[in-house]
DNA sequence: TATTGTTATACTCTATAACTATA
DNA sequence: TATAGTTATAGAGTATAACAATA
């Protein structure tokens, strides 16, 4: 976001946004998600599918569905997801019955999950250095309630 | 989000996530953008077009370009959204000079604005029903810092 | 009857590149 | 040389509907 314009100081025009808290969560989550975004790229994934193989890595025999239900994401959405991963050889499957499927890593998704954590947590200590340490705890308490107020 | 499986409850789940900011971010600023969009809805506006007629409204003489480095909407995007609000009437153009145009609503977006403005208040309302008011200011400002951070 | 998983499809948002005209 | 605005296009992410197989 280039804010040098030569006649014209946008940063100092008066802000109907300024205490949206709506308003501010989307910019800063869209910041974040875009940091996470290039800095996952070099390990060829995307966030989406590192927080699949860190969330199977924590709890290996959730199924495809279970994942949706834990991630917010429509099962139309997670056959794709899941299929990219499989065929990469980060996951296996293996039978629970006849619709459901258990869901591990492989020897070579647990390597890429290890540098994947490690990108995260670099990455979430880069913005977190910005902040008062006090508040974080309480902050993300409050993200946690507002993702759960299902309008 | 049917959190209702039979045998297995995901929401007991070991959560890797549970103190990620960026996770919680996402899942926060995705719930209430879902739910600003729904109640936007029947006012036949997006939450982008809503925000940009409120920045008019309170600032009349900005151009499209100055929009898009406010709200961190690239010019190319900029250009079928302005083009859809001035199709519907909401506001009009003013020519600077051979390149610029500046930016007022017209009555039709006045009126379109206000209603905007009712549905957002109450959206931020519900929203904000379920915090600490106490938490809000510093949590506004960390947010507004995290949105800073150009990676 | 409800659930798992799949396919197809459409819509939004975003990102890039190329072009014009103006400054 | 840089900026304003436009067009076209491609990639994500997400939403719905339909279907088969299974419980």
């Amino acid at each position: 976001m280039d804010a040098g314009s030569a006649d014209k100081d946008v940063s100092r025009v008066p802000d109907p946004l300024e205490d949206l808290l709506g308003y501010w969560l989307r910019r800063a989550s869209s910041a974040m998600m875009a940091d996470l975004g290039s800095s996952l790229a070099p390990a060829d994934l995307r966030p989406t599918e590192a927080t699949i193989l860190i969330l199977i890595r924590a709890n290996p025999g959730l199924t495809q569905s279970d994942i949706g239900r834990v991630l917010g994401i429509a099962r139309a959405n997670m056959a794709p997801l899941m299929g990219g991963l499989l065929k990469r050889g980060f996951i296996q499957k293996s039978r629970v019955d006849g619709r459901s499927q258990s869901l591990a890593l492989t020897e070579l998704g647990i390597d890429k999950v290890c540098v994947a954590q490690t990108i995260i947590d670099a990455h979430e200590a880069r913005f977190r250095e910005g902040l008062d340490v006090a508040l974080l705890p309480d902050m993300i308490a409050a993200l946690r309630t507002l993702a759960g107020s299902e309008a």
